[in-house]
DNA sequence: TATGAATGAGCATTCATTCAT
DNA sequence: AATGAATGAATGCTCATTCAT
């Protein structure tokens, strides 16, 4: 057997239980799956990762989407929304790297160990985020809008779509429509 | 052991099974997690149902959810539609009767077995039944909507809250506020 | 429910149970198959029987075979050995009533427990009864055959069809043409 | 534990579980038994075979025995069947090695499953075995016989004996009897 | 480090038998 | 006498995890 890098094995199992996860979501994946799909050896694993879980947060606080459209450029607030909602809407008609499966199903199995602190952050700062563009839209005149409504409805909204496109199939004009709508609330007045 | 009429055990059965859904979900609940909250014996489960898919599909087929302000009653179209919102909201904030984790367990489990043509099926009535509504006050000149995307709005933006509760802490407040977001745009124009 | 007399019952059950060891054998039957099969009520076959085997040991013990050709009737001793050969014959070949599977079986599964010497005699009275009749054409001049061999080969030679018979196709000509040689080597002098 | 390599741990299962089938045949043997006398964890053994039977099968597809005095060697028909007689008789007398019971009680088990063809060609390979050795007899002269019907005859014979061998004590005087009659038969002309 | 043989807890399921009615 | 609901021992099988090599 060839000698691999400690650091290298641990990317092949990673990127093995990605393919495993993309594909049988969180709750189905067994130790065993990875196993084969990386084609290590079954006590050799545990080398790296000591359960499925751990495999899988590793792989999901990896840094990976860039969500600097919303914090860095100096656009206006709604350019910066509507390519916000823009990527979201990519994301989920993406059919490759679909983790959104996993990920709920890694939600669930989680959230009656964590405090609930933890699990309301999840959320609320994706509020947050989005009510600072909004409220930088308003403070400089741009907009006029009840940010904190608006933030958590699109926050909300946008969690349907993504959990609705796990088990049904969703048209790119209807997800449009969608969107023109949400910018056409933004663009109306208080 | 006293004897119990067949139909009476199976209710016995039935009421485990839901608080054990309730509490774990779907996916980690085993026919022996069933067996010892109904206090049946091994065997004796058997007689009733043969799987704990069983049990739990006919937990939801039991008829409970009454959408009959949607299709019955003589009714401004708006006040159909802020009915079937708050009965929602009602039911997503009441922390009793949380089935909501174990259905999209289920939901996840049966995906890759049932054609997408039904999962969609799933989706789609919903929103066909709002556009029904709406596309009632339209006619009626009551509305003046854009009623398949409103529609479509709604169910997506509901999924959402409803996901998000099974997860988080949702406000009654937080939620009356979107309610209302939503009727104000039923009533605008087009 | 009309009410059955004792008697009449169990022999519905064991005519029931015949037919099930018929068409599976002895291992295989369980208590829930002969209780399908006599549409008797789950408890109710313990009022008569306590146990398959015994069910199987009572239809066994139902006399049935006449064999009354060896002992009673004047005639040839080759001739009564004919006719014993030829009904032999008839009942391997015929499939109806074909118990023999369920016999071997039930043999095998008995063969632990009961002393030797009881198995033993099972075979060893076959044997003597026909070496009986072999002695009777010996005496009388009719016959000049080692009686003891012959008697343990034709029980033996016809245990051996019996048993292939459970498991394979036997032509008739195949063993008619046995039967033949058979008597034709009781024909030959010692 | 200590650690076995892998073909000498799969020999000790066998081994266990020639034991065990010699015991208590084939159809009372469950996973549990062999487990239990090979001393191997519950879920070891099915490392090495997934089945009872696959276990069975293995072992009785073991060869053992030899028949090259039918096939192979240069020596009159006559001797050679003597030969093949004295082999069978020692395996039948031999209380060592004995899967007799289990054979059959396995020959039950699939008679139903496997097609009749199969079943047939087991019985009717033996015959036509012992058939070419008389034919070549008859050929040079050594011998005068109906071919078909002994060879037959012979098989039946020898099934029988070997299924009366697991019932019953069987003395090694009579069947040595019942050869050298046998052998008589093949000596005397048709 | 790395391997994969071995372990045993855990789950689903069947079936003879009992016993309240 | 008769019923069938209920029981629990027994069996097959899977899988995360450990550990001798």
């Amino acid at each position: 057997m060839a000698y691999k890098k400690s650091e290298e094995k641990r990317g092949i199992i990673l990127e093995a239980a990605l393919r495993v996860f993309q594909k049988k979501g969180y709750k189905n994946v067994s130790m065993t799956d990875i196993i084969q799909e990386s084609k290590i050896s079954k006590g050799g694993i545990y080398l790296y990762f000591k359960s499925v879980r751990e495999i899988y947060e590793t792989l999901i606080n990896q840094p990976q989407r860039d969500d600097s459209i919303l914090t860095d450029k100096k656009l206006p607030a709604k350019t910066k929304i509507r390519l916000f909602l823009q990527s979201q809407m990519d994301e989920i008609l993406n059919p490759e790297n679909n983790m959104i499966t996993a990920n709920y199903e890694y939600l669930f199995s989680i959230k009656d160990e964590l405090p609930p602190e933890i699990m309301n952050k999840r959320f609320s700062e994706a509020v947050s985020t989005i009510k600072k563009i909004l409220d930088e839209g308003n403070k400089n005149g741009e907009l006029n809008v009840d940010s904190k409504y608006l933030a958590q409805h699109i926050v909300w909204f946008l969690e349907g779509v993504r959990l609705s496109s796990t088990v049904t199939q969703i048209k790119k004009s209807d997800l449009s429509r969608q969107i023109s709508g949400l910018l056409k609330q933004i663009e109306a007045n208080k």
